[in-house]
DNA sequence: GCCTATCTTGACGAATCCTTGACGCCGTTG
DNA sequence: CAACGGCGTCAAGGATTCGTCAAGATAGGC
């Protein structure tokens, strides 16, 4: 049965969760702060994790940072906010999901299903093919026109993030903290220097880029 | 069937409501002021809340307030006035939408049909389509006719915030707040230039909006 | 020690995005 | 009818951000 483990200092939303996890066929645990709920996700090693941000004792990235440091199990993060501040910070801090309060019940288990299939399955096709180049996550190797692309370390950190998320939009700070770590968030200059690198050695069109699309003053996105 | 909870200090609207609403097949549940009012939405779990401003006991302000704290349920309110300042406090309290006395019983019906559609669709997968777009919220992408459409981040906010919350009516408080800022609550140019081209953007006739309805004094609703 | 590959840093025009003001339209009010 | 406020539209600036280049700085191999 799968385990769940959440954390969250209300006990009237705890104890919802709790039933309705149940019936759902979750074996869930619970925990009301941060400290316990570290303890208890080392014991019961869960095989997802949902965590309310308002915690007493804990900053709620500061938990996050934690079960990180140990653990790659999914995490879905709630919050009370509506900014996006705190969102960003905790997704930046190693949190996989988000929901904003109040939030349906149905919304948090079709969510909790997503996680799981993603962590079950992680690498899907490990080659990623364009029809100006390919890439071989597995062994680390870019191809152009049938002779292989040297790609730095940095390069290829980059370009294997991007090319991990298809189609999606990866944050600056992603790559960021990603590549050189999370205090180089405001660095931006080393992401334009990259991207211009890569851009040089893969896309057939310098000035007109195809697969390695910048979106002004969020981020960059890998198109195959 | 369909749980409604009508809660209205008045006799005869109340019982013209109940008679309604049951002869078009909703289970029908009252109350007649505040408190147990709050009590009839713990226990019957109703898929929708019509509520009255002029309560004898509670601020209809409060009532919401409270059935937020935890509850997502839709909430359509009912006020005599034709100000838009109450309209505003309710909506910005997390009502969904509004109605001002008298109103047509089709009109009220069409809104809670229009409430329960958005709750029913939780945003199972972060996808929504309309028959002129689609927005991936995960990917941060809209399409249009197959192609994808740039969008400024502002403008992505935006419509974030609109896609998240469909057929309800967002204040324009609510938006100016969580893209620009609290301090920017009476610049309401800036949402005119933005919903503007969001509309040269997305919708297929821009003088005629299907999609981004603008809601006069209030704020705006995106309808899928 | 020297050489090479790589990473960092700063600077500059160019492209993009945001802000701001003006104007006309429409419905409401007096 | 006139005045007014809210809305949609447009375009011009000003402010950010991006792409590009090249010159140090750093690290590792020989």
């Amino acid at each position: 049965m799968t385990a769940v483990l959440v954390i969250d200092d209300d006990p009237y939303l705890l104890r919802a969760l709790r039933i309705t996890l149940q019936a759902h066929g979750y074996a869930v645990s619970t925990a009301a702060d941060g400290r316990s709920s570290l303890l208890a996700a080392r014991q019961n090693a869960p095989a997802v994790v949902i965590l309310d941000l308002g915690l007493p004792d804990l900053d709620g990235t500061s938990v996050i940072r934690e079960l990180r440091s140990w653990s790659p199990v999914p995490i879905l993060v709630l919050s009370a906010r509506h900014g996006s501040e705190d969102k960003v910070q905790a997704l930046d801090a190693g949190a996989d999901d988000y929901i904003t309060k109040p939030f349906g019940l149905d919304e948090l288990l079709a969510r909790l299903r997503a996680l799981l299939r993603r962590s079950i399955d992680p690498e899907q096709t490990p080659v990623i093919t364009t029809d100006a180049f390919t890439v071989d996550l597995a062994k680390r190797v870019v191809l152009r026109d049938g002779r292989d692309v040297r790609l730095t370390p940095t390069e290829w950190h980059m370009l294997e993030i991007l090319v991990r998320n298809p189609e999606k939009l990866v944050t600056q700070q992603q790559l960021l903290s990603e590549v050189w770590g999370p205090s180089y968030a405001k660095e931006t200059n080393y992401l334009r220097v990259y991207i211009a690198q890569l851009r040089r050695k893969l896309e057939p069109d310098t000035s007109n880029p195809r697969h390695l699309i910048t979106e002004a003053g969020v981020g960059y996105r890998f198109r195959p």
